[in-house]
DNA sequence: AAAGCCATTGAAAAGGATTACATGAAGCTT
DNA sequence: AAGCTTCATGTAATCCTTTTCAATGGCTTT
């Protein structure tokens, strides 16, 4: 059998609620500390987490709920609120979605039963819709995919404005006839799909968008499909860092060159956007800035259980890269 | 307060361990099952697992030790141990040591508080010898960074090989001054270097080996260096994913063409792996295949704790690409 | 019909900590 | 010097389950 608290209280000679105060900094004298100090150490008594948050109906610990841990926003969310949380004396529970409403409430009910402190969630639509009604009894902040404000907090990334800016961006080096790809499951595509309408409205540019599963291969399949078509677009816009990569493939494919055939760009900064094909322009989300909101807002929940609802909105940053180049020598340069 | 089994227990009109043998499938009474499972409905009651755990001293949780979540071998690996765990009723606690045996110490002791049922650990070279001296409370397995076959089991690429492998790859298509970049921290990075030396010796080639921080940042800087002198090489390889990053970065930098120049090649396959440049030869390691058989080391281990200890490897696949292919009008081809 | 057996069920202990409360000693006030 | 406060410490209750053990009642067996 382990070593128990108890253990360590005998041999320091002490009561066991001695020995817990010395853990918990309590008032104890500096002589029996020390006695039990050598005894913890002579023992190598850990104390048992479960017991303790049992007792103490603090389990200090976070949920975590994305979609899945390889798409690179998720895996460096994760590591921001990961971090964010050992610091605080919390652990973390992560779960992977895929996208499946059925998977989310299955981890809902074992967040209900790890009796989390919290959770982060980027939920997918189902889901959105069913947190309005259903009440969980810990706070939950909605990151990445907010919807509008409602009973909860959520930090997501002003997609819509982000969006425009890559519209722009577009129209700013020619391009015209810009189609949108959105992913079909989150609220994220949706603002994005948005964002994306009233720039190209507000540009006098036609506009099309298409919705499909957010991975590389369906995005991939759908441009092919698009640009089998006479009267090929001349930009693309692709709402998530996989189907942007699907797009470069289905560009490849065709043997169209980027960004003289057509100029593509998308949402995401990584260590290889840089490296691929001719460097992927993007937006680059503050996701340091959106993990650490993330937590805030689910402390100060905490805190102060009744107040209102916060939707915190962080803008993205255009890095603008070879997939986006002016193209130059084909076209008359403007004289200014 | 929150809705106890006690409650469940009195709405049902039975005993708590009534309760209890509902849940655990335990000789109930069909006509007792349900008044208890209308009870657990009407109430929304959900088992305490702290409780649960305390009690019945089993965790249901395993560790995943690693030195960053965002390093794509480990966000993979995380992916496919995360899924086999919640399959088996088991939860994960994920630990980024950022290849500090510092915090390997803090973690581990945090592992022991928790009680975990077992770790899944990719060490740093400081932390694999202290395991060898030092005797941890649950069994240990080792992914990625084996070692010779110690106390523990383990599950690792062979590495020697791979490597190798990359080195007669390079031979194949015409190179001879190969310089072979590794990272400093784990013993991965030995073995490579090992299959390296071996395979440039029995080619009867020249070889020259750099350690650096596994970091692309770190990578680029010393490739940098290596060709600001002359006599540059031909042909490079690089220990990890990142480190090929960095090596690609250098080349741009030094606008040097691939594989004209030089030809890159290293490990892990990722979705962007063929669109960096014209595509990247890697070593593709099978992750899926290493996370199970951990699992599957792991719970062997729950069920047999004296069996001697096991060490697994298993081979890469190359995967050619466009930064090995042959250079073709620069130099006569051979006629066969 | 008595004895033995099996399947259900409940009462109570146990798991390892925290914490409310009681106690006793020391220091302070007046 | 009596009484009061303060501080360190110990005792015991408590958190919520699982699990052991005993009891019950219905059957079968002889």
């Amino acid at each position: 059998m382990a070593i128990s608290i108890k253990d360590v209280a005998q041999r320091a000679g002490v009561s066991v609620a001695t020995v817990s105060r010395v853990f918990s900094n309590g008032p104890v004298s500096p002589e029996l500390r020390e006695r039990v100090e050598k005894a913890i150490a002579a023992t190598g008594y850990r104390p048992n987490l479960s017991a303790r948050r049992l007792r103490s109906q603090h389990s200090q610990t976070i949920g975590l709920m994305v979609a899945d841990i390889r798409s690179p926003f998720f895996t460096a969310l994760s590591r921001v609120v990961e971090d964010e949380a050992y610091r605080s004396g919390m652990r973390v529970i992560l779960c992977n979605t895929d996208e499946s409403a059925d998977r989310e409430t299955m981890y809902l009910r074992l967040m209900e039963e790890e009796r989390v402190t919290g959770l982060i969630w980027a939920p997918t639509r189902g889901g959105l819709e069913r947190l309005a009604d259903d009440d969980l009894p810990f706070p939950v902040v909605l990151v990445d995919r907010g919807g509008p404000v409602g009973r909860h907090d959520s930090v997501v990334l002003d997609n819509h404005q982000a969006t425009a800016t890559l519209v722009h961006h577009l129209h700013t080096i020619g391009r015209s006839r810009i189609v949108g790809l959105f992913g079909n499951t989150s609220s994220t595509a949706i603002d994005r799909h948005l964002g994306y309408l009233s720039a190209t409205a507000s540009l006098g540019l036609s506009s099309e968008a298409f919705f499909v599963a957010p991975s590389a291969e369906a995005a991939e399949r759908e441009i092919l499909k698009v640009f089998s078509r006479p009267d090929r677009p001349d930009g693309v816009i692709a709402s998530s860092n996989l189907m942007l990569l699907g797009v470069v493939k289905a560009m490849r494919r065709l043997v169209l060159r980027t960004p003289d055939d057509v100029a593509i760009a998308g949402f995401d900064n990584e260590t290889w956007s840089e490296l691929v094909g001719p460097g992927l322009t993007v937006i680059e989300q503050p996701v340091g800035d959106i993990g650490r909101m993330a937590m805030t807002l689910l402390f100060d929940r905490l805190k102060t259980p009744k107040a209102p609802a916060r939707k915190v909105m962080l803008s993205g940053r255009l890095i603008v890269r070879g997939s986006t180049a002016p193209v130059t020598g084909l076209v008359d340069e403007p004289v200014d």
